[in-house]
DNA sequence: TCTCTACTACTAGTGTTGTAGTAGATGGTA
DNA sequence: TACCATCTACTACAACACTAGTAGTAGAGA
């Protein structure tokens, strides 16, 4: 499986996943745009018919879930982002991450720790 | 400026970003999709409408440039992703991109030198 | 039972993307 | 000069994305 999603799929996919399941009228209310409830069940049928995601009956409603993980998704968005906007070269897209957004000491160490772990994990 | 770029927008605006400026020819021959001319044009004068990329004459032909950098549409593309694809957590990305990709020990202790530099310079 | 309401299913219109063909211009060459 | 190669400009068209409306259904309440 490979997905790959549309802008506003993935505005859709992203409430799924921090919701877990949602139906129509949920993800409609979180959405930070203004859409039509039928617009919303029309995004959810296409991402269904694609295999994305899933759903069941509840009462009247349906209740979507998402079909592949949020993991998924990033990790294939990544390697395209670095292949494409960074010459293949992660590091130039950690170097952009930290240079760009105002990551604080605090994250930086985190982030620094991270890799510490890999390469210890990866030495043994 | 927020440039965003189609997947073969992104293909093409590769060549210039490496190449610096190109002409259709160059640009064609380049990538690894085989495609038209014409159609390779096509996607140059897309971009040049939406203010992407510019051209001076050369002869009869074109010679195309990027009027956006590399790192400004990285920038952008990467906000994004971390906002919609990792809930707005660099960290969740970075695991993921050392988890996932099979990178090699001496990459990571690069990005883990970028971070020590990031947290030296910060601190003073 | 009748009507209201909250749903889903189906349909549609407009815009964008991706690909490429045809026409017309221009410069080199036999 | 006549022809060929190389360009750009314009046009086309299918597929898909995005938005939303209409029709139909079924539970809930008067």
């Amino acid at each position: 499986m490979k997905p790959t999603f549309t802008d506003r799929e993935l505005d859709v996919m992203g409430e799924l996943w921090t919701l877990g399941s949602a139906t129509v009228a949920e993800v409609q209310e979180r959405l930070p745009a203004k859409l039509a409830y039928t617009t919303v069940l029309t995004v959810l049928r296409t991402l269904e018919q694609k295999g994305y995601v899933g759903h069941a009956e509840e009462g009247r409603a349906h209740r979507y879930k998402p079909l592949v993980k949020r993991e998924a998704a990033g990790a294939r968005a990544l390697r395209r982002m670095v292949d494409k906007l960074f010459q293949g070269s992660p590091e130039l897209l950690l170097t952009q991450l930290v240079s760009e957004r105002g990551l604080s000491a605090a994250e930086l160490r985190r982030l620094r720790r991270l890799l510490d772990e890999r390469l210890r994990g990866r030495k043994s």
